[in-house]
DNA sequence: TTATTATATTAGGATATTATAATAATATGA
DNA sequence: TCATATTATTATAATATCCTAATATAATAA
């Protein structure tokens, strides 16, 4: 499937990044949320149970890995998931569950 | 794309702890080296230039996580990708390299 | 049996991650 | 301006990760 020269074309360490920033079971359901509609940090925060100060560390590792950007409106932050790649992750994590 | 009740579905724990054991530069290069070709753990330690202490605990991560499976031949063991879903993501990430 | 090769395990220390708590910054409205 | 609501930042402590070094285990060969 891989062969050496391929290999060696890829940056496992950039590679590698991405898939860190997902591997935690809050960031990773976070990025479910905002899948399912954006949302502000309150609401981010209260669907999660977390407070707000972690919710907005977390947020603030997607967005440093390009995985989600924040739209302003006032006082509120609305966070949207705008990375194919996840996406496309996330289909493949989540098929087994038979979500139809 | 995702409801709240399919989200609720998901073991968001585990499935952030597949993604952690693929979240390592090391790691996610032996995948891809042992993707392209099943081989031993010198083979294995060779190639990445680390230490053979270094690869067998990286190679136990991998397989505690169900990614790769372990085949004896006398004194050496062979590792083997076996995860369908761990070859999608790698083919996801690396699809931007435009390595035919 | 003894030596060699290959791999696994363990202990340790350094670094990174994470949550909490407190505080700061920003925008809005009274 | 002052108070409030929302979000971000910082410091700290607990925990986890990762590499190195040393040792243990297992299979084979001499």
């Amino acid at each position: 499937m891989l062969t050496i020269e391929k290999i060696n074309q890829i940056d496992f360490e950039r590679e590698s990044q991405i898939l860190k920033a997902l591997a935690n079971p809050i960031r990773l359901k976070m990025v479910g949320l905002l899948l399912n509609d954006e949302c502000c940090v309150t609401d981010v925060t209260n669907a999660l149970g977390i407070s707000q100060s972690t919710t907005s560390q977390h947020l603030g590792i997607l967005k440093y890995n390009g995985i989600v950007y924040p739209k302003k409106f006032g006082t509120k932050t609305c966070y949207i998931v705008d990375n194919i790649e996840v996406e496309s992750i996330i289909k493949i994590l989540i098929n087994k569950y038979n979500v139809k």
